[in-house]
DNA sequence: TATAATTTTGACCGGTTGGTTAAATTATAA
DNA sequence: TTATAATTTAACCAACCGGTCAAAATTATA
């Protein structure tokens, strides 16, 4: 599976994100980030000096890109469910395309909880001008009052725990690859109707 | 922290519990449960042969109460209303007892997803009665028509994901972790109210 | 074309870790 | 009290795994 293209160092992240992803960085062996790079074990020290420092590598991606997006939607110009819709659908497409990622977080955060503490920071969430919007909307009757802190966390929520949960999902409600897919496809409408209807003034 | 009423066999089975669930079979040293345990390490191997067999020990006591609860709370007799705000309390009852234990099972379902399905099949939950009295209730106009298999993921989301991103949370809305407490005290209301509303016909 | 720099490799090292074992200790049964 | 069974322990083993290294190969540069 080497690529022609791409430089070693980059083949190396690619395959370093697949495995690590999936496996973690407990479960993850160096060898198996070579094969899946289609190189020698000692390329990955010579680029990346570690495995912890490749971990870092992929992780500060993964995490450099989760909250900047967040904050961007969440202060989107526009009237709160129009936001909230516009979110859940944004969200949705990129937890279709990496949905691995979810799990990797959870299992980043167990293994080190304050992993991503920094990149909050650096992303500067502000929690307050969500909440003064849905304030002033409430006011206006346009949706009831309640707090961002569980507004927010309700839509991720439904968003991420089909995607984490997925084998438990699928075989409750008895379902195969094909229409499991359909109902991941379904979720989008399924949760803004959810969401919208649980916050109706 | 020995505890000289246990039998060694459970003490094991409790350290190896408290630490599976936080690290993970991969993150976890045999050591580690070993001291947990106030043992020696090869008393682990005298009682429960493997690292494997002594994970799956404690693995098949958290999988064999996590769906014949499900179950029983889904076939309650009661109203779809009553049903789900039971659920809803119950479930986060459970949760705040054991608050490690739904990111011990989404890393298990990484690293093995077809871990539970045995305890699934045995647990013999149907979605077709959920469905069955939900589109019964519809009908006659007490809520809104919605799927069993939205509805039920939904419900576990909303109060799941409180605890598999409490640092992520807590940071984003700056709160310490008295103020998480108070959070996730505030989780049961909330989620029912949510519910409920999005359910209204 | 020669030399230098960079990249790559196979082999190896040392620490970690799951697992084993013989002996010692404790408990139980006869 | 003695024999046997069960439990416990310190020490050890072997495989695994992250990491290193000298040499070779390749690429870049003078």
């Amino acid at each position: 599976m080497t690529n022609p293209g791409e430089s070693t160092e980059n083949q190396i992240l690619i395959a370093a994100r697949e495995v690590f992803i999936v496996k973690g960085f407990e479960g993850t062996r160096m060898q198996e980030i070579a094969d899946h790079a289609g190189i020698n074990k000692a390329l990955l020290h010579y680029y990346f000096r570690s495995k912890e420092k490749l971990f870092e590598a992929v992780f500060s991606e993964v995490a450099a890109n989760l909250f900047p997006a967040m904050r961007q939607l969440l202060e989107a110009e526009l009237g709160i469910r129009e936001k909230l819709t516009f979110f859940i659908k944004i969200y949705l497409k990129a937890l279709h395309e990496n949905p691995f990622i979810p799990s990797f977080v959870i299992n980043t955060l167990n293994s080190n909880p304050e992993s991503f503490l920094k990149y909050i920071k650096k992303a500067g969430i502000k929690p307050l001008l969500l909440q003064k919007q849905i304030d002033e909307e409430a006011a206006r009757g346009v949706i009831r009052a309640i707090k961002a802190e569980h507004l927010v966390v309700n839509i991720i929520a439904l968003c991420v725990f089909p995607f984490v949960a997925r084998p438990i999902v699928q075989n409750i409600f008895e379902m195969n690859d094909e229409e499991y897919q359909a109902y991941l496809s379904a979720r989008e409408s399924e949760i803004i109707d959810f969401v919208l209807k649980s916050i109706q003034a």
